[in-house]
DNA sequence: CCAGTTGTTCGATGTTCGTCAAACTACGAA
DNA sequence: TTCGTAGTTTGACGAACATCGAACAACTGG
């Protein structure tokens, strides 16, 4: 399990967010992660396979989306939520009151336990 | 040549207008409308196939994005600026902001002559 | 009626995407 | 070391997508 790579803030492109956020998992998890907290991968409830659970959160970090840190065999994930708004203002924002909105992303949820 | 369907406003998805605007080519044309103008379909020009710039004005018809109007064999594209920010305040906005930070859409451009 | 202009539709092709199961890696506990 | 938990990677598959050229349809002008 190596290091994931996270774009810098001027490496991040604004088609990799927009193709990123066009998934409604995606955008769920998203939802989820709005809280500002960071939660755990295994807080995280979708009706995918663990795989591809596994495979939109990269796709969230490699668009820059998201943080992934490591803690033992865990992974916790948080929503680099200032670095988008620094890069592309008030676009984040945006599309969270606009998927509130349209109600995307609701098959998303969290576990159960508190963190 | 028929008339083409145009999503009501709660027709109109957020994943769809993601995933519309995830392609440089159709951001680059949605920057294009953004002054709000009607432009004809012969103004446009982007380094496509006419066959391809077709499918793009498409695609940004069905999100919900553009409106396209016939008259005679030419047609022409305006921005649902109103729409889209009824449905989902302030997205459009923001993401052509991002657009113009991120100089996505270059490649998209006017002829020379007005309309 | 015939030819030119304008845009759409139709295969065809190569690429990317979402999805899964299975194999793999890394860590912690017994 | 052996087992179990946590997450990633790989390989495969069908669906969707971007792209093109060519055929087509609709209107306009000789």
């Amino acid at each position: 399990m190596k290091q994931a790579h996270h774009p810098e803030l001027d490496e991040i492109s604004l088609t990799a967010v927009m193709a990123a956020l066009s998934d409604p998992i995606r955008v769920g998890l998203v939802r989820l992660l709005a809280d500002g907290r960071e939660h755990g991968w295994g807080e995280l409830r979708a009706p995918v396979a663990k795989s591809t659970l596994s495979h939109h959160l990269r796709v969230l970090r490699d668009a820059g989306i998201t943080r992934t840190r490591q803690e033992g065999t865990r992974c916790f994930v948080v929503l680099r939520r200032d670095d988008l708004e620094t890069r592309f203002p008030g676009l984040l924002v945006a599309v969270l009151a606009a998927a509130e909105c349209d109600g995307v992303g609701g098959q998303v949820g969290l576990a159960a336990h508190a963190e």
